[in-house]
DNA sequence: CGAGGAGTTATTCGATTGTATAACAGGCAG
DNA sequence: CTGCCTGTTATACAATCGAATAACTCCTCG
């Protein structure tokens, strides 16, 4: 019986495969389906390869968590860069990128909340959470104040926070309802009511965002 | 080497019994490590008697994930009847429930999240997720509804579903990022910014949710 | 008080898991 | 073209899992 032929890859295109396997894993079946057996098979290599690249399934797993906290973030981020028009449109832009393909999606909502599940009782991933936390809060922050500023509202420091933390929670609450029943929803209706929803939360006049760009 | 004596308890006292146990195990090791034998010494009692009363290990988890969401929003509710005031009072009193112990909790919000992680490929979870969130949309419905009343402003069928759409989203969101990261806010934080923000997501003139009652 | 049955325990089994180790082979250095 | 390093495969192993079965005991009912 002769060996299966395989090829060669570079660590970081390998890495990268295997993390994407697990996450398909991950999401099928469950971190408790996640089995090293089944994520090599996804991946189309043999289980060793697992350890040989992560060490243990706990790591390969811890390294699947940030990948996907990272996907997330930045395709958000990258959103709002692009639009280089008024503070308004970047926030818009930031805001919708939550509500829409991809970061809208089935999966990646199951997927992060099978991750927030172990958040609490592992160390590791609480780290993960909180630096992810940490940074969305921030670039909320950093997008909200402009804007503020642009339709003379106040903008401390705290009123920001403030305004960012109510943000976050409306966008994550949404992100996930709206994923799990997306059936329920027309595609528009999200990102919508979303931006309808900001410009009340912040006391901006109707429309500037449903409007901007 | 003798038996271990044991009690014998009503077939409710004995599943209500092994529905907590099965949810400690699941906030503290995950669905993966909520093993039948560790559900059972968690109990108490022996392995077997997860077989006896619920025919399986999947169908025990089902029962605990519904047995979940029926404490959360019995909770809830029944807070808000308890405020046997004006209709603002009700309203508040269902946002605070969410924004304190015992639904603001770590152990319930990881629970929470292990199971929603499920939702999309099973379809036992789906059905459990659906008819909870439905339940607390109608709740938040019938609870809008005679404060937009009261207050004069538009209460049409389409505005209250909107409106309970984005307050469930940002209860939801507040909730899960308030008890994970409940270290970062007091613990009067979350309800004021809650109630502030729900004013200014319904309309509301400012102080009517925070001053009631 | 003393049977009978349902609730509970004890024990066992095949399947699957994560990990360890040795054998193999692809592709770059020389 | 040819070693040789290391990415990769193949195989094995102890541990643990869910499930099944049989034995036992608490409690009810007559």
């Amino acid at each position: 019986m002769s060996r299966k032929a395989f090829q060669r890859l570079s660590q970081d295109d390998r890495r990268r495969d295997l993390i994407e396997a697990t996450l398909v894993c991950i999401a099928q079946h469950g971190l408790h389906g996640a089995t090293v057996r089944r994520i090599a098979d996804q991946a189309g290599v043999t289980p060793g390869l697992v350890r040989h690249h992560f060490g243990s399934k706990e790591e390969m797993i811890r390294n699947a968590y940030a990948y996907l906290v990272g996907q997330l973030t930045t395709e958000a981020s990258e959103r709002a860069r692009q639009a280089r028009g008024a503070a308004d449109a970047q926030l818009r832009q930031f805001l919708v990128a939550n509500m829409t393909a991809p970061n809208l999606s089935e999966e990646k909502v199951s997927l992060w909340a099978t991750f927030v599940g172990r958040v609490r009782y592992e160390a590791d991933f609480a780290t993960i959470h909180r630096e992810g936390y940490r940074e969305f809060l921030h670039l909320l922050e950093a997008l909200i104040e402009p804007v503020l500023i642009d339709h003379g509202l106040p903008h401390d420091t705290a009123t920001c926070r403030r305004h960012a933390i109510a943000l976050n929670g409306l966008i994550d609450g949404l992100w996930v309802e709206g994923s799990l029943n997306s059936g329920l929803y027309g595609q528009a209706l999200l990102p919508d009511l979303l931006l309808d929803a900001s410009e009340r939360l912040l006391g901006l006049p109707a429309n500037t965002l449903s409007r901007s760009h």
